[in-house]
DNA sequence: TTCTGCTATCTCTAAATAAGATAGCTATTA
DNA sequence: TAATAGCTATCTTATTTAGAGATAGCAGAA
């Protein structure tokens, strides 16, 4: 069974007229023939009654009800895959936590009101494992820092950070090396690329190990930094949106150290999902880019 | 977009493999390559991810769903044509006023009962005015009677009746022309063919004009005709079944005028949806035909 | 690097499709 | 009853498309 019989047998239908439904699908009345003929073969009943201009039989109106309803999806889903303003389906996010919190918002807002028949999903965890969730196709698109090289990905930068030394009491340099020696740092778990820089910033200075604690969410961690816990290394703008809810202070970083690039990755464009695809779009408008 | 090559695209999905959707829909893999080409040039998206084992895309996740659908509704549609076990979808019945008290409760009972999915419908009119519903398609099958003797229509016999003089009062024999001549005759409005049976007999009797009372329903006739108001004729089973609320006496007509036959008339049988070959089907049952 | 298993591409053959021409059927009208 | 007008069925031909096999190419594993 064809969809393209069903189409001509739902214009027989509609017109009552084989030639008139050859007409409206731009073919001839003999193919509209050979169509409908197929489709009785095929279901093993007459579904029209050719006296006296075409009428359907009794097992053409059964026909007739699985013909509209496959047609009707099979319209829908071309819709979506040819209309560049549609978007429906699922679209499966992740992101950094840092950029979930200061960043996402307004993005994920705007798509919402714009495509409000995609259902969103959103996990943060640090760069290493979004990008294993990527890899292993259980997400759409991730939010990591750094770019990823592989020709099968796709990474576009969309936000820039500049790195600050975060602490409880004000600073007029970067610390010296006796003093981050003795420090404890504050970092979120394994594989977040901000870590990383902790490190880097503590190798810049001859030390390689140092205490470090874990800390799951930014919150938690903010407010053990203003409770004199220790340092972290943060966004600037991260800290400029909680500074007034925690007594801390910053200091600027190397610039080799403090600035780091926030990337959208996904697979190939050319595979990318007509909701996915209107993310990019959205992020493109919102972000600026 | 075909239908089979939705087919190879979901086995695909859940295969994993071009080579296993190949085996698995007993074609080979070079086929499998050309439908997902051709469905991911027509949808201009990358549907399957090639590297490692094939895996989705996002944009092949959404296709999957819409494919999913449509590929059940194909199989729904084909199930009702093919399994002789299913029925659904309408079925539009008319039937004279007395068969459907007498004959059909029963055959209509056993029908819902094997074949809930189809919904019904039952008109009720005199036999020529169901003949015409039929044949302008407003009704799939009708109960009439007499045949119908037209090569496009096809007539089951399903049903026969003795018909029976019908009076308030015993008889021993049919009353005489004179009698009749100034009796009052109960039928059921124009067209039914009880009536046609009444001026028949009176014909027969050399006797053409009568005053003849229309009634609308089987209960008001027989009432009137318990309160003596005149004769009517009507089968001997449903005066059997009416009898013992009513007081009616009953006399036999000559075989000529007495004997009439009920069909089941529908299109041909070539033509009939699978709710009407299953009601075929339940009349042979019901009715031991 | 080499091997293994898979997919893409090419080619040939068979089958299906589209379109045109024509015959045949149905209901209408004179 | 016969002629007519408007359809649909059938037949034919050219073109397109699908199926199957052989082979080349690619990616990941050892």
């Amino acid at each position: 069974m064809q969809l393209k019989s069903l189409r001509l047998f739902k214009a027989v239908a509609e017109t009552g007229s084989f030639m008139a439904a050859a007409k409206q699908l731009h073919t001839v009345q003999s193919n509209v023939t050979t169509h409908i003929k197929k489709l009785e073969e095929e279901l093993g009943a007459q579904l029209v009654h050719r006296a006296g201009g075409v009428r359907l039989t009794s097992a053409g109106r059964a026909l007739l009800g699985y013909a509209e309803r496959l047609l009707a999806v099979h319209d829908e889903a071309l819709a979506l895959f040819k209309n560049a303003e549609n978007a429906a389906g699922q679209l499966r996010l992740g992101s950094m936590e840092t950029t979930m919190a200061l960043r996402l918002p307004p993005i994920l807002a705007a798509y919402h009101a714009n495509f409000p028949d995609v259902d969103m999903t959103l996990a943060t965890g640090p760069t290493a494992s979004l990008i294993e969730k990527l890899m292993a196709g259980q997400a759409d698109g991730v939010f990591v820092a750094g770019a990823v090289d592989h020709h099968r990905y796709h990474s576009l930068k969309v936000f820039s950070e500049q790195l600050v030394l975060v602490s409880s009491t004000p600073m007029t340099s970067v610390p010296s090396a006796e003093e981050l020696l003795t420090a404890t740092f504050l970092a979120f778990r394994q594989g977040c690329s901000y870590r990383q820089r902790i490190e880097l910033l503590l190798a810049s200075q001859g030390i390689n190990a140092v205490r470090v604690f874990e800390f799951g969410t930014l919150d938690a961690m903010l407010g053990c930094v203003a409770a004199g816990m220790g340092y972290t290394v943060l966004p600037r703008i991260t800290i400029e949106a909680h500074r007034h809810r925690f007594g801390i202070h910053t200091m600027e970083l190397p610039s080799a150290i403090a600035n780091i690039d926030t990337y959208f990755v996904t697979p190939e464009p050319a595979s990318w999902s007509p909701a996915l695809a209107r993310f990019v779009d959205t992020l493109h408008q919102e972000a600026g880019l």
